[in-house]
DNA sequence: TTCACATATAACCCATTGCTTGACACGTGG
DNA sequence: CCACGTGTCAAGCAATGGGTTATATGTGAA
């Protein structure tokens, strides 16, 4: 099993502190072990080049919604796991920088319009 | 009430040939209308001009993650729904864009390693 | 009428991003 | 040696997100 995370089970709500796991670890860890093909090969397959796929694995790429159609299909498990685990880690990332921003931005109050 | 769709109720499953709602869309037709406030001030308090705001209501700009949470803190209800309509949005498009391809995609089987 | 203020759209510019190409060092097995 | 693989880097390119400026249109008040 991987070494993501020392929690066992259960998992609880999200730990606001700790990064969303990046779906190349997932990747690199998990499904290309199992499938025990060389990225190159996996690579060719996917139709991309051999040097993208690795910047994925190093978790220096994200996971496009093109990308996520490839492994989806690659994976046999579409592309809704790939493209949530991205924008998982991608809204905290987005959260951390504007945290002051998103601040100062005051919530809206419905106007009581006409009944 | 928005004139989106002709479904009423119940809405089934996602019809792939119809284009998922922008949330753009909503925010036009549903959410700036019930706030009642001038697009001006919308724009200045969520931090962004006008003009980008205006693209986003013409759906011509995505909602980035950067602008869901700015959306998700101004109506109160978290990135979440934002981030999730632009995704299924975008995801559909590529699926067009790319079906061709992707349908050259192989599916991987799982070597048989170790017991 | 003019003025202030709003909507709505378009064109341009710029920094960033996703991805490819080409190259490099390194390892392993025939 | 050589074929094949891993892993990383730098340069380049096309597309994107968003700001800025400008223009056309509309509306209510002095």
């Amino acid at each position: 099993m991987a070494r993501r995370s020392k929690t066992v089970y259960p998992a609880g709500p999200r730990d606001p502190n700790r990064e969303p796991t990046h779906p190349g670890a997932i990747l690199r860890e998990d499904v290309l072990p199992a499938i025990g093909e060389p990225v190159m090969k996996v690579a060719k397959k996917l139709g991309v080049t051999r040097q993208h796929l690795h910047r994925i694995l190093a978790e220096k790429a994200p996971i496009t919604p093109d990308m996520a159609l490839r492994f989806g299909k690659f994976c046999g498990n579409g592309p809704g796991l790939w493209l949530r685990m991205q924008q998982t880690h991608d809204l905290w990332h987005a959260e951390r920088a504007l945290r002051k921003e998103i601040g100062r931005i005051p919530t809206a109050k419905a106007k009581a319009e006409a009944a």
